[in-house]
RNA sequence: GCCGAAGUGGCGGAAUUGGUAGACGCGCUAGGUUCAGGACUUAGUGGGUGUAGGCCUGUGCGGGUUCGAGUCCCGCCUUCGGCACCA
């Protein structure tokens, strides 16, 4: 045989299984399915590092699925719409549309190329009309439902992406696109999805997803954001109006002495205008707004406000309280209004003392006294309510349903759960996105697009914007229509859907890619969902995972699907790092462009940073291509898994990528160098007696397979799947290097561990397996072929290794026949040699035997 | 501040239920092969110490439980991630 030569045999065996179709499935009620997804990828160019890991890993689970006997879907698509696109457009004088479909073309070639199983047939790209008819289509029915409303309200705006952004897409007060570019609140009219109307259920349900990470169930409930607490009512003095507020703190209720709304609480006008105080106010709240989120809710920020020369009553004690305007409280949490209680919280008191506001305590340490004067912080420890009423005396902490019954009783407030999860606003004012299917009429006002009439097709013969700006809005081809109801002259929406809907079902249209009668062909999609193992990075922890729920919870309850959740098992992987390269005059440098430690521009020196997650902003990428080209797409694969356990971050390393190149030669190398030995007998099969050595090669032949199918199956550790594998390598070539003339007997058990390996191997190293398992003169595919599983019988030893402590400290280990019991085991092990020297001479005051494993001798 | 994860050789990482710490791979050292380099191959490789059999020590730090702790408990430190003027 030649040597080994990746290019050739991969590209035989892509086609081969291509031809053969084995990846292509459909429904088989006789089999149990096994939906396996890896998040879709979007199309930007070519495929990087945290691609090839994160599919490399899904096709070892897909791989081993099918070989376990599972009726397997593993679909790829794109994610087709989004900015990227548009902007690249511009720049290189193009259409998001051919960008998009040559960027598809190319990354289908590379996938294809890597060896991946996907069922082909059901590619899908979300820009596709034949796709975002029917996101149009679930969006007018969600529009029916009340689940997609319009509202005038302050969104998050990004200067650079020229659009606005959802809660979930702003980080660090920046875009999470452009970080440091600051997000701007701006007032609009935006589409909004009322996720909230879900709420619960999205909390609920993270209780019983055990298939999930423990760290994204977190932050999915810390995004969700429960707080137990009551709404309180405060009449307001002099006008017709009662101010609600949501706190956690109704035992504080008697220390409430003023109040504080948000700047961009509406009321605010209201309450000021045409009064001395309004001028005074509109500039505060002006300036307030100007300041960028990230700088407005930094707790360094002094807290600052305004009197609105109104006031209101406290419910409980009658007390008049001023109404301020202040920079701390947030519009979009609670009611955007809070009371202040100075005494009991530490940024109202702050205000309070600036602007000197009275202060009440009424909460008292349990053995001393508080008084207000002497106060130099809030006293928010757990302690004895006083100037309360008859509550006073309790332990504030057990007063809370209390006080929240007695706000009921007098019909001033209501206990409740507030949460800090809004509703998402999916607007977006870009070209290269799903229509919204909306037409405004002067006459009827918002009316949605007949479903007959869908779908409301992106216009593709347009020129794009410098900047970003939509051309939509300014193109009546596309703006001008009809009222569906009057026939009158009206007005489409021109803004777009946010991305992130057309991946918050895509795993359902995987089901039925093709069908055109609805979204869903119900009977595909009943056997196919949920997905039972999706896999992705954690970046998505909130945002599309998120979504993806909750627009399973409403297909469901628009009778679409039947299951609850999206994704039954989640492996979130870790990210794909490597140090980055400076150089003082060029900054951030490419791999290549840096030679023995030097620029290659400048020559002088370069600094070696830190090991961050492989991007282009910090040049340290490695371009996945390159390896294909230069080791094949096996040992690509190979390195990923075998680096680190899926979940943990990869470092790169050149040498880890020879290391596995190295391996499949060696491998390449025992098969061909032995082929015809191989060729010429069957794997052995248990019958006849072996030799010890032989034994050993057959047991551990057997063990790999146990280890093997458990790492997989149980955790997906394939770094240590593959070293069983190694052991169980090394092993026979050791043999082979110490035995001069293997007898037929021998071939027999090196030709059954061999066999064994390449189907170990065959879901994280496809291609070579196959090769070698047919040279080896094997007729079948091991991509159909069942996977191997272990006879106890192999794993029975004549022998076995005990350990002897003295003391704890291992001492000597002794080989026992396995027949033998405790008594027996520690009677060998006293007079073992080694720990008389220990024993002699001494009380033996204690001995321990454990499971035939170890003796512990305590003197 | 709250929540979560993690800390093991020169490096990536093993040790699944408390029972041989460092599997497997990389790197390194020495030898073989080679004109040389690479590739291949043999042996070694946590630290300390001894001619040697060996001994001592060692999983972020300090305690504890146990015959026995990387693993369990208590208290810290560090790093990473999430949330956070959340009322």
């Amino acid at each position: 045989m030649r040597k080994y030569d990746p290019q050739k045999i991969e590209l035989k065996w892509q086609s081969f299984w291509d031809e053969k179709g084995y990846f292509r499935v459909s429904e088989d009620k006789t089999k149990q399915k096994y939906y396996l997804l890896e998040m879709f990828p979007y199309p930007s160019g070519k495929i990087h590092m945290g691609h090839v890991r994160n599919y490399a890993i899904g096709d070892v689970v897909a791989r081993y699925k099918k070989m376990r006997g599972f009726n397997v879907l593993h679909p790829m698509g794109w994610d087709a719409f989004g900015m990227p696109a548009e902007n690249a457009a511009i720049e290189n004088k193009t259409h998001p549309a051919k960008w998009t479909y040559d960027n598809i073309d190319y990354m289908r070639t590379q996938l294809k190329r890597m060896g991946f199983s996907y069922d082909w047939d059901r590619e899908l790209a979300t820009c596709r009309p034949e796709y975002y008819r029917w996101e149009q289509l679930v969006f007018l029915k969600m529009f029916k439902k009340g689940l997609a409303y319009k509202k005038k309200t302050y969104v998050n705006w990004c200067d650079l992406c020229q659009t606005v952004l959802a809660n979930e897409q702003v980080v660090d007060g920046c875009c999470w696109r452009h970080p440091g570019q600051e997000v701007k609140l701006r007032e609009m009219d935006s589409w909004f999805l009322k996720i909230t109307d879900y709420t619960k259920e999205l909390l609920e349900y993270c209780d019983r997803l055990p298939g999930w990470p423990e760290k994204v169930l977190t932050m999915q409930r810390n995004w969700i954001g429960e707080s137990h607490g009551a709404i309180i009512r405060f009449p307001m003095v002099d006008f017709d109006h009662t101010i609600e507020v949501f706190t956690t703190r109704q035992d504080t209720i008697f220390g409430a002495t003023f109040m504080c709304f948000a700047p961009e609480h509406p009321l605010v006008k209201e309450l000021t205008e045409g009064t001395p105080y309004e001028e005074e106010v509109r500039e505060f709240v002006e300036k307030t707004l100007k300041v960028d989120a990230f700088m407005r809710t930094a707790d360094f920020t002094v807290k600052e406000g305004v009197f609105t020369g109104r006031y209101c009553l406290n419910p409980v004690t009658s007390e008049k309280m001023p109404i301020y305007v202040a920079n701390f409280v947030l519009y979009e949490y609670g009611t955007g209004a809070v009371m202040a209680v100075p005494t009991h919280d530490q940024r109202d008191f702050e205000f309070a003392k600036k602007y000197g506001l009275p202060l009440r305590v009424v909460i008292k340490p349990k053995d001393a006294e508080l008084i207000e004067e002497e106060m130099l912080e809030a006293y928010i420890e757990e302690g004895i309510l006083v100037n309360s009423g008859p509550f006073d005396g309790m332990v504030n902490t057990a007063a809370l349903d209390r006080i929240a019954e007695y706000l009921e009783s007098i019909e001033m407030g209501y206990k409740t759960i507030n949460y800090r999860l809004k509703d998402w606003g999916i607007s977006r004012q870009r070209y290269w996105g799903a229509p919204i299917p909306i037409i405004y009429c002067p006459a009827c006002g918002v009316v949605p697009v007949p479903e007959d009439q869908l779908p409301v097709l992106l216009p593709l013969d347009l020129d794009l914007k410098e900047g970003g700006k939509s051309p939509l809005p300014f193109e009546p081809s596309f703006y001008e229509t009809a009222c569906p109801l009057c026939g009158e002259p009206a007005r489409r929406e021109a803004d777009t859907m946010d991305t992130f809907v057309e991946s918050s079902w895509y795993f359902d249209r995987y089901a039925s890619p093709r069908y055109e009668h609805g979204p869903f062909d119900e009977d595909k999609v009943a056997y196919w969902l949920p997905v039972d193992q999706y896999i992705g990075g954690i970046e998505h922890a909130i945002l599309h995972l998120l979504y993806s729920r909750f627009y399973t919870k409403v297909l469901r309850d628009m009778g679409y699907l039947t299951s609850d959740e999206p994704f039954t098992n989640l492996l979130t992987q870790g990210m794909v790092c490597k140090e980055t390269f400076r150089c003082s005059e060029h900054g951030y440098l490419y791999p290549e462009e840096v030679q023995e430690g030097r620029c290659i521009h400048c020559g002088s020196e370069i600094e070696i940073g830190s090991s961050v997650k492989m991007s282009k902003s910090t040049k340290n990428v490695i371009d996945p291509q390159k390896l294909i080209d230069r080791y094949g797409s096996d040992t690509v694969r190979m390195f990923c898994l075998f680096a680190s356990p899926p979940e943990r971050d990869l470092e790169w390393s050149e040498e880890g990528v020879e290391g596995s190149w190295r391996f499949l030669n060696r491998l390449w190398r025992l098969i061909s160098e032995n082929r015809e030995h191989l060729f010429a007998v069957r794997p052995y099969d248990g019958s006849s007696s072996l030799t010890p050595v032989l034994k050993d090669m057959y047991g551990k032949t057997h063990e790999t397979i146990k280890k093997v199918t458990e790492d997989i199956e149980e955790r997906f550790h394939f770094n240590t799947a593959i070293s069983a594998i190694m052991e169980l390598f090394n092993k026979v070539n050791q043999f082979l290097n110490t035995v001069d003339e293997p007898s037929e007997v021998d071939w027999t058990v090196i030709r059954e561990a061999v066999d064994t390996m390449l189907m170990l191997l065959h879901p994280i190293v496809p291609h070579i397996t196959e090769e070698l398992w047919a040279a080896s003169g094997n007729t079948n595919s091991l991509a159909v072929l069942s996977w191997p599983t272990y006879t106890e019988k192999a794993l029975e030893k004549e022998t076995r290794l005990v350990v002897v402590q003295v003391n704890g400290k291992v001492r000597s280990r002794i080989e026992v026949p396995v027949a033998y019991d405790d008594g027996e085991i520690q009677d060998q092990a006293l007079h073992d040699e080694r720990i008389l020297n220990f024993t002699n001479g001494k009380e033996i005051k204690r001995v321990i035997v454990v499971q035939k494993k170890l003796v512990n001798i305590v003197v």
